[in-house]
DNA sequence: TAGACAGCGCATGGTC
DNA sequence: GACCATGCGC
DNA sequence: GTCTA
């Protein structure tokens, strides 16, 4: 082993690694290089016999080094006298954990040098070791090792019950990688050809700008190798430096070379094409399960729904390509908008109010549609307007959901706020918007999002630059795989990938299992899985099996069991991303301690494989304040909105009763499921609380407290002032011959406001 | 021009 | 262990 | 980013 080893080995979180290489790469808190390491440090060493000042100027990578090992690395390298620089415009020779031509390429672009590879025709030796080490991670045919190894981790987590709360521990995730580990490092010492003995063997240095040249001493030793090409870069395996220190002696990097590659230009505009990139991300991920999954739900594929957020995408880009063509004719001539937005915004509103609205206000624009009334009278709660799913204006909305979503990306909560509300307000206007003056009158809507919609509809191809940014920013695109993982927010996310500079799940899984949460191990797990929709019909299929366990459970009255499906399913949409069911019962003390009831059957059955998070108590803060009265014998008469969030996966299929001796494992897809189980007293609340969208429940909830004083939640309304419940369903909720629907309406009436139907609330 | 922007429970990690 | 702040999902 | 006190 190397002269010092770094850490722990037995580190919870030295996947893969500790025992192939020398450096730690467990924790990777990316400092770039800003300060040359110390000549002399106390920890390093011993001078080593290696001399390698006629290398070319070496940059290290530091992905997956932590500082330490980062520090030492170049510490080591320092004691050689090898020529680092911290510029990678400047370096030649870049040394890291770097194992693919892809990820090679990547790390060097990130810091702003883009390359293209360079395909030496002399390849025997090199290629083959360059294959061989980046063999499973790139696309290729192979199955990628992510995939392999999350399905490990599945299988394992197969016999687990829902009720296990243990972390999944790093030594599981250890296993499971080490299995797969040894095809990704170059090849052992024995297999390194014999030294040449000297740096100079390679390289030579040029006078004083370091270049590199052939040394004319060894023109054959590292055959077209070594450097006919001045402006070659090649990335090589830290294993190079290992294996050198160990040898004593300079090891040819011919064999270590990762990538090679010679420095281009910055592409100057991203290629349209990007668009489809996070998704093809996502595919290499995960293809081989991809392909497993649409076997195994052929009604995915039956119904023809998008079975991939691509294709939403897809679709909404072909929207988005018509709608410029049509409104360009509405704007052959423009004026400066921006400029005249402030003082005709108020003039606009008045005349709004006229009829008149709807002739030429404006030589320069023509008439606009009369607005609804909503618009002319500036109504700016969502719930108090109809938003339904098709709006007219879909390819501008998917534009601003896509800068909504940067903006969660950048963790900017007030802009992911101001964007939902402008998109509530544009997917709720029925008209298709032909002029920015139409945008302006929109609550929520104001100059910038005029500006959008203006760079929209000028536009060729229905986008604007900002929303290409999700697609086109790599910064973005890694941002958003980290983010869609369950489990994951803004901040672990820009974690991830800022600090810990991991590039995609691969990196979550060798270098940082052991600091995921246990939730986000699911997470990861069923990455692929989770990002499939879930089709109308297996929706209805899940809350079937659920009620029949909410029924077994229930066993003193179980035809008194009642059932919503909330979430997008109730708003009507074709594919759902979870199931969201809400479970009531007219007594009261029959909804008491149901979920962990209907939670613990259904593991019992094997329907739950995984319990992300219970929650129990949902209204004990509610106690204090709430009166004792609809104690009705059920002890203290609490508001309880228990729910369960769930992963769930169906126990059966074909061929499972041979499966004991075929070893196969259910081959079923894991669905998110939210159990949510209210009391009767407060399903309306409940309803109206899960049926969402986001923007519509948000705005129910300022809309409670600004026109009513009240304080609304799915759980219950109280009056902010006296703290004391609202009760809009009646003392006991809604009576004998009502259901969820009549009380969700009463909860409408209670709050003054209009009753949307699901299918209105399509808030975006 | 400054402050608000939904409001909850659970998990996690830090402090005392 | 109690308490608190933060992150997260809904 | 928008609205309002």
């Amino acid at each position: 082993m190397a002269p010092r080893t770094l850490r722990d080995p037995s580190s919870s979180h030295t996947i893969g690694f500790s025992s192939s290489t020398l450096f730690d790469p467990t924790s990777s808190p990316q400092q770039p290089p800003s300060s040359p390491p110390a000549a002399t440090s106390t920890t390093s060493a011993t001078p080593n016999s290696l001399d390698l000042h006629c290398l070319p100027p070496i940059f290290v990578i530091p992905a997956h080094l932590d500082s330490d090992a980062q520090d030492e690395v170049e510490e080591e390298l320092a004691a050689s006298h090898a020529p680092l620089t911290y510029s990678v415009h400047e370096a030649r020779l870049f040394v890291g954990l770097v194992r693919s031509k892809k990820r090679a390429a990547l790390e060097l672009r990130t810091r702003g040098l883009w390359t293209e590879e360079v395909v030496r025709e002399d390849k025997s030796v090199q290629e083959e070791v360059k294959e061989k080490v980046s063999r499973g991670r790139e696309g290729g045919s192979e199955p990628p090792r992510k995939r392999v190894k999350v399905d490990g981790g599945v299988a394992k987590e197969d016999v687990e019950t829902a009720s296990e709360t243990e972390v999944e521990t790093a030594s599981e995730a250890s296993e499971t990688e080490s299995e797969s580990a040894p095809s990704d490092h170059v090849p052992a010492e024995s297999t390194i050809e014999p030294s040449k003995g000297n740096a100079e063997a390679q390289y030579a240095v040029d006078g004083s700008s370091v270049q590199l040249q052939p040394h004319p001493k060894s023109p054959a030793e590292d055959p077209p190798g070594a450097l006919q090409f001045q402006d070659h870069l090649r990335v090589i395996s830290l294993d190079w430096l290992r294996d050198s220190l160990k040898a004593g002696r300079v090891m040819s990097v011919g064999k270590y070379v990762v990538y090679e590659c010679r420095a281009i230009e910055k592409p100057t505009a991203p290629q349209r094409q990007q668009t489809l990139i996070p998704r093809q991300q996502i595919q290499k991920v995960i293809p081989a399960r991809k392909a497993q999954i649409a076997a195994q739900h052929p009604q995915s594929q039956r119904q023809q729904q998008p079975s991939s957020s691509q294709q939403i995408l897809d679709r909404a880009r072909a929207d988005a390509g018509e709608g410029p063509r049509v409104n360009q004719r509405y704007h052959p001539r423009r004026t400066g908008l921006a400029l005249d937005v402030k003082k005709p915004r108020s003039q606009l509103l008045q005349q709004t109010t006229t009829p008149e609205d709807a002739s030429p206000t404006n030589a320069d624009s023509g008439p606009l549609p009369p607005p609804p009334d909503w618009v002319a009278q500036h109504v700016k709660y969502a719930c108090e307007r109809s938003t339904p799913a098709d709006t007219p204006n879909a390819a501008f909305v998917e534009q601003l959901k896509r800068i909504r979503l940067a903006r969660e990306l950048r963790d900017d909560d007030i802009g992911v706020r101001a964007y939902s509300t402008s998109i509530a307000a544009v997917a709720a206007y029925p008209h298709e918007i032909r002029a920015a003056r139409e945008v302006l009158r929109l609550p929520g809507c104001s100059e910038k999002i005029a500006t959008l919609w203006r760079e929209f509809s000028g536009s060729e191809d229905g986008t604007v630059a900002e929303a290409r940014e999700v697609d086109d920013d790599e910064t973005l695109r890694t941002l958003r795989l980290f983010y869609n993982i369950w489990g994951v927010g803004a901040k672990a996310a820009r974690h991830f990938s800022l600090d810990k500079g991991w590039k995609d799940l691969d990196d979550a899984v060798e270098f940082g299992w052991g600091q995921l949460s246990r939730v986000q191990q699911i997470g990861v797990k069923f990455y692929d899985e989770f990002a499939e929709r879930i089709p109308r019909s297996e929706t209805e299929h899940i809350v079937q099996v659920v009620r029949e366990h909410a029924r077994r459970v229930c066993p003193v009255d179980p035809d008194g069991i009642e059932i919503l499906i909330v979430g997008g399913y109730r708003r009507g949409a074709e594919t759902s991303g979870d199931v969201d069911v809400i479970v009531s019962h007219r007594k009261l003390d029959a909804t008491m301690n149901l979920v962990e009831d209907i939670v613990a059957a259904l593991e019992q059955s094997g329907y739950i494989t995984h319990t992300l998070t219970l929650s129990l108590q949902g209204t004990s803060r509610g106690q204090a304040t709430l009166p004792f009265r609809s104690s009705n014998g059920a002890g203290l008469g609490f508001d309880t909105l228990d729910k369960a969030l769930v992963v769930w996966q169906d126990p059966e299929w074909p061929g499972k009763a041979s499966a004991a001796e075929t070893n196969a494992k259910n081959p079923n897809i894991h669905r998110r499921v939210d159990i949510i189980v209210s009391p009767w007293r407060t399903v309306g609340c409940a309803a109206l609380g899960w049926s969402g969208g986001t923007t519509f429940q948000r705005d129910v909830r300022r809309y409670a407290q600004a026109v009513k004083g009240w304080k609304f939640d799915s759980s219950g309304i109280r009056d902010r002032r006296t703290g004391k419940v609202v009760d809009l369903e009646g003392p006991d909720g809604v009576g004998r011959g009502e259901g969820i629907v009549d009380a969700e309406k009463k909860v409408f009436e209670g709050l003054g406001l209009v009753y949307r139907e699901p299918w209105e609330r399509c808030t975006g």
